[in-house]
DNA sequence: TTGTATGCGTTATCAT
DNA sequence: ATGATAACGCATACAA
């Protein structure tokens, strides 16, 4: 039971609608009565509701972001930057951990103004939004209704290995997750593997290998059996942050030098990858870049619905860091 | 503009009120109209207004955490445990990465119905709560005016080096991150010391390695630094899940066996423990207990406010799985 | 058992 | 420039 704008307005000597316009700033009210009442709501400590706020307005000022798997260090990064890009247009965040359905019902119901929902795995959202709340979907191009924000996974790989294979670079490998059920995982498989075709590199049982996994140590142990094949690629291909970082310690473990007798560049563009022991040379979209687009995409979406394209694909950018050089022998 | 329940009254050719009372299940209504009203609802594809809810009800049936830093595993699974505890409770929560301050006065005007605050460094809360809203933080104690759900890091660094001791070592170490203004660490680190002198073992700048930061590579680091210095201990204590998967990495790097050459044991007490390369015997308050103790305590402390203790410590259990042996020299 | 009336705190549309 | 009043969607005390 906090302080209303009535008591406000008893307090002031006027009546609570002139509170309300002067809390609101509207220019119909006189400056003296105005400071005044600003005074007062301050002394009170006045704090607005918000459920009344919202009954009337319609509007909540805030987005609702899905996110059921809290654990990836990538994805961490990118929800820190969405939140800061979200605040900075006066809107605040809040999250939810839930799978899709029950996240978004819930933000229904807290009646936000949009909804983010990262996609993950098969966590797709089947529900069928009522077409006036604006949702757009972070995650690989899918058939569904609503607006996605995808990446061009197959550009990045081509990158990657276009850069590798301009270093002179002709035995590379693939170190990451082929989950059949991750599209995101998919695309840059399939990615690398038409790149690598592109230059007519060959591709082997050594080349392609499943982490099984996203963790760091999926990458690791990956990398360890490739190593430990008795085959030593001229260069890796991490398919993420946190497995390219399992790349990197399995190789220094095998005494290889980083970039002089392997070279390491892996998918994912997130400031970390400066901060890793060998700084990452990578691909992938920089993560700034990513939430703006996100957010940005929404608020459009919000201002006039179905003024989005149902996909967005965003291209990657290939960063120099340390982890690659030339070859001397072409092998 | 959805349906509402005046709307569900002209199609079932009742009052409103009639309606509320048979969307709240109330027995005074007629179980045949209560049914056909709960129909023609369902027909109509009613969803209740929340902010008309709270705005008569004043209650948000939902609980809000704020957790600024969005990036350690061991608090992400112990989130996921706390909005399960939470949901099994009728309750939703909702997520908010902002500093404690904004969080706090965001959840404020959502309405929610109490707050779990996760302290970091020096994130502390100095906002002045309102009485009215229940609110419990997780950190270290430090004085302050809301409950907190505290751990005894000590006793938990007491139970491991007691079990080191009891297994033969004496050659002990710990990596773990000394930072001054964080409380948790400042209190694991107080604990090894003590736990150490009550068992006569010898401390020395090789048993103490600040690994100067919470993440794996950190604790990995740390590690290399140690074992390099020509000094091997015979056990290592761990200050965190990922600090611990980082020393394990750099103890086989070295070519030691865990646990025949070498005993780890690690703070934190989550499943993923025994997942990593060598099953992690760890000490800590064992997740789901903690995240049952955090939710039952904000929901006592709604129910009847200032029922709860300013500080309610738990214990830690050690969990034994498979990286630490006996030793057959006593040194 | 059902319906009527009132209020929750705010904004917005009227008058004054 | 200010104030009275309605409306937002719902719950509930009270009347029928």
């Amino acid at each position: 039971m906090g302080i209303t704008i009535k008591d406000i307005a008893n307090a002031a000597g006027v009546s609570f609608s002139t509170v309300s316009k002067a809390l609101n700033d509207s220019p119909l009210v006189k400056p003296e009565t105005k400071s005044k009442i600003l005074k007062t709501a301050k002394e009170l400590g006045y704090e607005p509701n918000f459920a009344a706020q919202r009954l009337v307005s319609k509007q909540s000022k805030t987005i609702g972001l899905v996110w059921p798997t809290v654990e990836r260090a990538a994805l961490s990064t990118l929800v820190t930057k969405i939140n800061e890009e979200i605040e900075k247009h006066g809107y605040s965040m809040i999250l939810s951990i839930n799978p899709a359905a029950s996240a978004v019902e819930m933000f229904r119901r807290f009646q936000v103004d949009g909804i983010i929902v990262f996609e993950e795995n098969n966590n797709r959202l089947k529900v069928d939004f009522s077409p006036d709340l604006p949702v757009i979907s972070y995650g690989a191009a899918h058939n569904q209704t609503v607006p996605v924000i995808d990446v061009n996974y197959k550009k990045a790989m081509y990158q990657a290995v276009h850069y590798l294979y301009e270093l002179g670079h002709t035995n590379i490998s693939y170190v990451g997750d082929f989950s059949p059920i991750d599209q995101r995982q998919i695309e840059k498989y399939k990615g690398f593997l038409e790149a690598m075709e592109q230059f007519n590199l060959d591709v082997n049982e050594r080349s392609l290998i499943n982490s099984g996994g996203l963790d760091w140590y999926d990458g690791y142990m990956a990398t360890k059996r490739l190593l430990n094949s008795g085959f030593i690629p001229s260069a890796i291909v991490g398919g993420s942050y946190d497995i390219s970082s399992g790349i990197i310690r399995a190789v220094r473990e095998e005494n290889l030098i980083i970039p002089k007798d392997i070279s390491i560049i892996g998918y994912d563009n997130i400031p970390q990858m400066a901060n890793l022991e060998t700084p990452l040379t990578s691909v992938g979209v920089p993560v700034d870049e990513l939430a703006k687009s996100i957010v940005h995409s929404l608020l459009k979406q919000m201002a006039e619905p179905n003024s989005l394209p149902l996909l967005q694909t965003l291209q990657p950018e290939l960063k120099e860091r340390a982890s690659c050089a030339g070859t001397s022998h072409k092998s």
